[in-house]
Parts: structure tokens; sequence; C-alpha cells
DNA sequence: ATATATACATACATTCTTGTTTGTATATAA
DNA sequence: TTATATACAAACAAGAATGTATGTATATAT
């Protein structure tokens, strides 16, 4: 029962994939041995091997599936074209971009462990402190995004007070980094998830005039 | 040269803390091995099981020693008692709090050290999973605090717009968890370290009426 | 139709790591 | 002063995890 037809071994590599988002958020990147993804998947290790080097391989395989449709995602709804051409005004665009995340998290079961293991279930050392470099350059880009969408709400006079574009950005990246840490931590819900669309609301509230 | 005096034996314990503190900090709390530890620290795997019952135990330590000083500080700093014979403006108190904790960030290596290895270097699952806990009730408590202060900042006519005391205080909490957590990661400082109290203030100057 | 590369399963060797056990010199209590 | 508990060091045993090597059935290319 060996030797499957190419598209059998794609099907594999996925279910690979799959087992080990799942095993390594029951025990954590470490803990997690490619004995128990294997038997997660219903395969040995030797299937393991075959399609990845090793578990640091699975580990950005699951975090490419899962981020870079995301970071095009959040390119594109707060892009300059999408800015020009929507008929929302900046902030709430802002505000639905967020918003979009947060429901994503909560629909999308993938995403929503994916970045449950990168928070809390992963130690960010040796092979896996390249990610770090990653994620701060993407926060770069996202705030560079919100950036530009308060300049366009400044200029449409929709700020209140005199703060720069550069500073909101500033402060809204950082909050709905702390929102993203606080959402995944809140497993019951019961202090943050419930809320989170009505706190990104009352962020952006704080901005208009 | 064995059976140390109490205070001997007392500092070996401290020893073998900060040395894996160091340790952990290094290969993430995984990957560092009681030999490791014990050798960071001059001593042989023997005398720290007598001093500790496993890896577990040395990380809570860590993470007391340093933690349980920080909260009571936080406690106190946005007190009510504080509050109420400080002549600073309730805002001025909340920016002060953070700036402070920043300052401490900078100051203290040990104190440091502990929130990227919370933060990074570990992995929330099994017996580390009740940290989590912690860290929400502390973040609770917090906020509360913070809101008490914001509602002093409201009967005192401080605050610019209609926003509740809660949701400022949320929102307040919200953007020092990203900032701390970017803080952390920020390791050459280029991005968010060197600006981290501006980005305090303007988040509080936001407030302001 | 046959050869070859593919997609795994199985077996093996090696290295780590842990927990425990035993040994021991000495502070301390009696 | 002697006995005992203390504060470790050193040795031991066992299991886990990894990487590799080998085996093998079959899709696929020729």
């Amino acid at each position: 029962m060996v030797r499957k037809t190419k598209e059998d071994a794609e099907l594999t590599r996925q279910r690979i994939i799959d087992a080990a988002r799942a095993v390594f958020l029951a025990r954590g990147v470490s803990r997690s041995t490619l004995e128990h993804i294997a038997a997660q998947a219903n395969v040995t290790r030797g299937a393991v091997y075959w399609h990845f080097k090793n578990k640091t391989e699975i580990f950005h395989a699951i975090r490419e599936q899962v981020f870079l449709p995301l970071i095009d995602r959040m390119d594109d709804t707060l892009s300059v074209e999408n800015m020009a051409k929507n008929t929302e005004d900046p902030l709430s665009q802002i505000e639905h971009s967020l918003c979009v995340t947060i429901h994503e998290l909560n629909e999308n079961i993938e995403m929503r462990q994916t970045y449950e293991i990168m928070m809390i279930k992963c130690e960010y050392v040796d092979e896996f402190a390249t990610v770090l470099q990653q994620i701060l350059n993407n926060c770069s880009n996202i705030t560079e995004k919100i950036q530009l969408a308060y300049e366009h709400a400044q200029s449409q006079g929709l700020l209140a007070g005199s703060h720069s574009p550069r500073a909101l950005a500033m402060d809204t990246h950082l909050f709905f980094s702390g929102l993203l840490h606080m959402w995944v931590k809140d497993f019951d819900g019961s202090r943050f998830r419930f809320q989170a669309t009505d706190l990104i609301k009352a962020h952006i509230n704080l901005r208009r005039k």
C-alpha cells in the first residue's frame, strides 16, 4: 500500500501538516515528537521524513500556510487602491480591517490554532529566532498601512485632536497586538474574545472627531 | 567541600536560579537541561535536585522572584491611596506608572530577561498552562486600577471626548500589553525600545482634553 | 514491458535527558 | 563529643527522541 500517486502524496503531506498543528497545539512545539505527529497523521516517521527535513520545516510550513495569505489580505484591505475607491471613511476602514482579522480568528480554526502555537506554544530560540524578525517586519508594514489611512483621515478632517498619523498608527498597532495576544490567551472567551470587536470600535472612536 | 552553612546553601540556590535564567534565555525553557543549568551555576545536578524538584519549579522560582514584587509595585503606584494623596493628575499617574515599568525593564537585567523568557522562550502547555491564568488575573487587576484612575480623571474633567473609563482602561491595557511584547521582541531597540516612553505619552495625550 | 524513481514503512544506532541511588564531608543539635 | 541531618557530588539505570539506513511495492517514464 505504498507508492501513492502524486495527488495522494500531496494529501499525506497536508495531513502531516494538519496533524502537526494539532500536536503542537496540545503539547507545545518542543515536546512534540515526530512520532506524535506521524501517529496523529496515521503515517510513520518515514513519511514525515520524506516530506520534511525535520520538525522545524513542518513548523514553517504551518506558519506560512496561515500567515502568508493573512498578510496578503491585511495588505489588501488597507491598500491605497482599496482606500481610494472605497466609500468608507479611512477610520472605518482601519476598524473594518482589524475586525475582519478577529472574525477570521473566530471562524478559521487553522488560523486560530496557528496563532495560538506561534504566541504561546513556541520558544523563539535558535532556528525559530528568525521568525521574530519576520514578525517585526510584518508589523512595520502593517503599521505603515495604518499610518497611511490615518493620513487620509487627517486630510479629510476626520480626526479629533491634533495627533500625528504616525503616533496614531503606532498606538493602534500596539493596541491590536495586545488584543491578539489577549484574545489567544483568553481561552474561555470571558475576558476579551466576546468583546473584541467592541474594543476595536472603541479604540477607533477615540480618534473620531 | 560539601555541607555548606545555611547561608551558603541559600546562596547556591540563588546561583542556580540565576543560572537557570541565563540558560532559559539562551536556549529556551524546553531545550534547557538541568545539566546546562548546573554547569552554568558551577554545581552538579545533585545540587539542583536538592534545591528544586525539577525544572518547572526553577521556572516558577524565577517568575515569582521578578513578578511578585513587580505586581506589588504596579498595584502600589496605581493604588487609591497613592491616587488620593498624589499631587499629579490621574492621567499623569497612569502615564508615570507605565513609564516606570518600561524604565525598570531597561535598568533591571533580571526583570528584562525574565520577561523575555516568559514571553518568547516558554511554551504554555501542561504544568506551564496555569501561568496563563495567573497572567490573565494580573491583567484584570491592573486594568481595574487603571479604570479607577480614569474615573478620577473623568470626575475631574480631564478627559477629552466622552468615553467610558472602562473602555479607556481596556484600551490602555491592551496598548501596554502590545508595547511590552514588542519591546521584548525589539532586540536591537530600533523599533520600539528607543521610543517606548514617547509612545506611552502619546497614548495618554490622546485622552487629554 | 521494463527500469527507475517515488512514497513511504521498518529497523537500527546513537545521543540526550531524566530521576534515583549512593556516597560523603561537615554543620549543627543534643 | 557524638549522632544526625544537611548539602551536595558522583554513579547508575532506563527511556525517549533523532537521524539514517534499508526494504519494498507501485506509479510513471521510456
